[in-house]
DNA sequence: CTGAAAGCGCTTACAG
DNA sequence: CTGAAAGCGCTTACAG
């Protein structure tokens, strides 16, 4: 004897013994109800199983009460395995998310679909999240086309000036600072980049400048024979580990762009005869959770994604109660583990 | 000059020169319409970058065109870190909706919670996929609650007869089976097993009778005072670990319910200064992506996320459907890497 | 093949 | 504090 017919508010009106206006203010919270009215209603709602129809709400408030998380991928990645770091920072968007009873659609894209125009228009959701590692140059119009179409989203990715709408990103030239002042400490001088390194790639790109300023700082300068191109997937990490090797350049150190380039370039090196830390330091980007059993583990900068995911949720329903928002940074940290090695007192050169 | 009003079908009927009642014809791909008028409609929505408004058409077909998905912990878990393995399911399920053209709204639950009623009597989806390791008991009369009110669900977990609704979940005895036969290759007589095992855990619990009943078969039987309970977390997994040591029952196999507690475990031998596989060997579940990096590398059994997560979904979909559906279950497979050891010769008992 | 009309279940001015 | 009424933007019998 299942209920084939789900309550309605008027249905809870009969009951009630009031009008379906009344029962509407109940469940909106409105102040303009009775109190006792108001305990009437709640109970008869309750008993009855009622929750207020979201498409009929929204329909008539113009309010989704949802927000769309878009984690696009370059059409290239490996298609069965997301990368971890954004499956964190997923886990703190939901979370966030609820905190502010709003619900969240979640969508992965290619970079190529057509994701602009879809949630907002269709008030499937009030506001965008975009989430991704891929050709910035690439989507960049995409974005001038939602900020000209007054679409509410927020970016997680590298914070610029002149960018279009409103991006929450880490403060990766500085996490790029930090992998350079360490890797100087253990004694390192020619350390080589694993990682695109151009405004195709901002996030990466800070990461690589970062690194190479604070190597000058020192008296280093970065041999740009030393930088190879990778997207982030562990497979990449290997290949351009394997190119890094055949270029037949010395080096003793590998900043990678992300943890998954790190660990593929592991792998390369020590395929080798390599040995990780002592002829080669090797330091990633994200602390992945991964990155703590690697063998050896994984020195590399931790981004705080609870934070990074409330920052997004925050912004972007500032955003859409029009309230003024500013892109922001987040502070990265370095996680000393055992492949960056031990302080050597002399270096080579 | 953004456009702060969405185009409506009727500003699309207006400019094709047709009928609102056409416009929304010709957006749903009806027959019932002249080729020629259809294509001067889809010329105009183009332009406009019409979308149909989810609300309004789902109110008024009733469906919502969307699924829930529930992840679901024990309060007792970590809050920061959601099982790797259901952040792969997640992924699989998201691409599976994708597929079908349905959207997933994702939320994170306390066991604890009232989740049952809220999405689909809102009218927010059509269906929930629930996802979650947790208590059994403690949320089956939630389960039948779910199936008397007539909602559409399914679930990632044990499958087991008399169970309310449909189930989709791994063969987690034959896993079991496959741990216990492969742990006895390896020479190992005294298994312990680190993981809750009673039906308020069905799916440890069967990986436990699995594992058990392989043994048995082989002649050999599984000290009851070499299991401990623990929920999926590493911590838990330490903790579980130290109990069985402090024991002081002699073992030399631990079989870990997941991959968690088996990372959790090794942690707690190795401080011991036993050696895993030397000493003891090491035997997961889920093949997580850390799996394959922990030292020694983890020995585990694998599910095929990419097919549950399709399974799942198509199970769903077909329930909502109104068509016959099944629990079903998919296989496990062993995964064989360091941790579990290299064959004994002669073992010790 | 097309249009006029009813209605999905709410929210919210408006009037009292 | 409460009710009657309009209307959000669609879909779909119904009539032609």
């Amino acid at each position: 004897m299942r209920k084939k017919t789900k309550a309605t508010s008027v249905d809870i009106a009969y009951r009630a013994g009031v009008s379906q206006a009344t029962v509407s203010r109940v469940l909106r919270g409105s102040p303009l109800v009775n109190i006792e009215t108001r305990k009437r209603v709640e109970a008869v709602a309750r008993e009855l199983n009622y929750k207020v129809d979201r498409h009929a709400s929204s329909l008539r408030t113009q309010r989704a009460g949802c927000i769309a998380l878009l984690l696009f991928e370059d059409p290239t990645a490996d298609e069965s395995h997301i990368n971890p770091f954004f499956l964190s920072m997923l886990g703190s968007i939901t979370r966030a998310c609820a905190k502010h009873g709003q619900d969240l659609l979640v969508s992965f894209q290619q970079l190529s679909d057509d994701w602009h125009a879809d949630y907002e228009n269709s008030m499937k959701a009030d506001g965008l999240i975009l989430l991704g590692y891929g050709d910035y140059l690439a989507y960049q119009s995409t974005l001038d086309r939602l900020v000209e179409q007054g679409t509410h989203f927020v970016r997680w990715g590298a914070v610029l000036p002149g960018q279009p709408g409103v991006s929450i990103g880490c403060d990766n030239f500085h996490g790029g600072q930090l992998v350079g002042e360490h890797l100087y400490g253990m004694g390192r001088r020619k350390v080589a980049f694993l990682g695109d390194a151009s405004s195709h790639y901002p996030e990466f790109f800070a990461r690589y400048r970062g690194c190479g300023v604070a190597l000058h700082d020192l008296g280093v300068v970065m041999d740009p024979a030393l930088q190879v191109d990778a997207e982030s997937s562990e497979d990449a990490g290997y290949a351009a580990a394997r190119t890094l090797l055949e270029r037949g350049q010395p080096f003793d150190a590998v900043f990678a762009a992300s943890d998954l380039i790190a660990i593929g370039a592991m792998r390369a090196l020590t395929e080798q005869r390599l040995r990780v830390p002592e002829d080669v330091s090797v330091v990633g980007f994200d602390d992945i959770p991964t990155a703590r059993f690697t063998n050896p583990a994984l020195t590399t900068v931790y981004q705080n994604t609870q934070r990074a995911g409330e920052m997004l949720v925050d912004a972007l329903l500032r955003q859409i109660r029009d309230e003024p928002v500013e892109s922001q940074m987040i502070p990265a940290s370095l996680i000393v583990r055992k492949s960056s090695g031990t302080p050597i007192a002399d270096s080579e050169d």
